[in-house]
DNA sequence: GTTGAGCGTT
């Protein structure tokens, strides 16, 4: 099981820290990224939250997935492994 | 300041 959740479907309104705090409500949030567009500096509306454990992971999609912020509602899924290792 | 399907960088 991955640890990594691709969230899609972001209210333009949110941030690395808000999508942190809203994770950290069913596990330990390991790290956030939001990726932006480098062409037109524009949001992509989406992201990559790492949680602590895969059990977590599950949990934050169980949680956060469908779930109704900013008025929009959240696509919380399982990330592939694009990472590279630091 | 910008927009709406999608899987990113250190």
């Amino acid at each position: 099981m991955l640890n990594k959740l691709f969230v899609r479907n972001l209210p333009f309104a949110l941030n690395e820290t808000d999508l942190s705090n809203l994770f950290s409500a069913v596990g330990v949030v390991r790290s956030v990224k939001i990726p932006l567009d480098h062409e037109t500096n524009r949001k992509r509306g989406f992201a990559f939250v790492e949680m602590q454990t895969a059990q977590e992971a599950a949990r934050a999609i169980e949680h956060l997935h469908n779930s109704s912020v900013e008025g929009r509602q959240l696509y919380v899924e399982y990330a592939k492994d694009r990472s590279i290792a630091a």
